[in-house]
DNA sequence: CATCTAAACGGACTGCGGTCCGCTTATTAT
DNA sequence: ATAATAAGCGGACCGCAGTCCGTTTAGATG
């Protein structure tokens, strides 16, 4: 399942790029390192681009060369588990899988998406500020399509594609730890919401 | 209608402030004007607080004792057509004040929130850039309740209020935006699919 | 009018994300 | 080994939102 990257190992760079520099794998290390070692003191709201180059004992200029922007970082950080979410939904067994059919892929899904989002939700936060548009970001777009394919799927009519943005909207982190944090929503309570709304929605296509 | 106000006149400060000086009032004014100029000259997002301070002639704790933060007087400069906006759900005629059915507020709602969001796109986004959470914000609950209430009307059953949640999140303003200015999509073509998730949402209870 | 006080004021200051550009260094070719 | 070159590097610098605090002033009181 690894053999499918759809995160890039160094976000922001072309595909077909030379390898790197030793020098510059070693700083990309230290500041992984270092960024992780700052979430677990200060969370991530607590780390800031200055900080992080201090701490890592690299000049700033070094940060944004590496991961473009705050935004970037935190991708980065969670490309790993977020790669995970997306080959158990692509690949994975049913009923997140291939294998189950359209709405029990749908419910699972949110269900999924859900438990994501209370394990990581300030890093997501954190990577959702980027600085331009949080729909166009490649996870973000692979979601939507797959949904709009589940809905195919099940053969909604009208317009899958908005429908699946629609549905997407619905799962934004944000609302969803507002949800939980503030108002002491427990997220089985939102995934049987969710399983709800898309039952609903696909209900006799 | 407007005898109930849900915005007061001078967000941020406690209801029962004794009445502002005079050169208070005149520098509010003076920032409001000032700032509604740089809007039409630079768009909002070329509103700065620094530009707004000295292109009103007033020091920048000023701007912010007054509006308290820069969402703050985004929202001050979109509270006039906030309030008529609100007071037309709620007082106006049908089908998108009391009088129709359930869904057909619902969907007259949905058509006019996307309307406001296409007209005021860059206003409301630069207010919802609040500090904290956008959707404790007085206008966001409001609707919240509406939905949640024409829900119940209509006879929906197992969780009112997160599924107004999950319908209101589906009119995000970036969302919105993001799809007509990004992607192209016509406004109609939002309404359309709005009304198709609510109709579907509604059915049968 | 003089006095007093709370409100309003202004702008220096902080911390942030992000950019720029001259210097350094790993790597490759000769 | 040496030279050439592109990548990497660092930190001064920018514009921004938001804060702080000493100073000014509107307006009430006698």
């Amino acid at each position: 399942m690894s053999d499918v990257s759809f995160i890039p190992p160094r976000p922001g760079l072309p595909a077909g790029t030379a390898a790197e520099r030793r020098d510059a794998a070693r700083n990309r290390e230290r500041l992984l390192a270092a960024a992780r070692e700052l979430i677990a003191d200060c969370g991530a709201e607590g780390l800031t681009m200055d900080r992080l180059a201090e701490h890592a004992g690299v000049g700033k200029g070094t940060v944004f060369r590496r991961f473009g922007s705050r935004a970037g970082l935190m991708l980065t950080l969670l490309s790993e588990s977020e790669a995970d979410f997306q080959s158990r939904f692509m690949f994975g067994p049913p009923p997140l899988g291939p294998g189950a059919p359209g709405l029990e892929r749908l419910i699972a899904f949110g269900a999924e998406r859900i438990s994501y989002v209370m394990e990581f939700g300030d890093l997501v936060l954190a990577a959702e500020h980027a600085s331009r548009g949080r729909f166009e970001a490649p996870a973000a777009v692979l979601w939507h399509r797959h949904i709009e394919i589940l809905l195919r799927e099940e053969g909604f009519g009208p317009d899958p594609w908005l429908m699946a943005g629609s549905l997407a909207a619905t799962l934004d982190p944000e609302r969803l730890l507002s949800l939980v944090k503030v108002h002491g929503i427990a997220p089985d309570r939102l995934a049987a919401s969710w399983r709800d709304l898309v039952t609903r929605v696909v209900r006799e296509a």
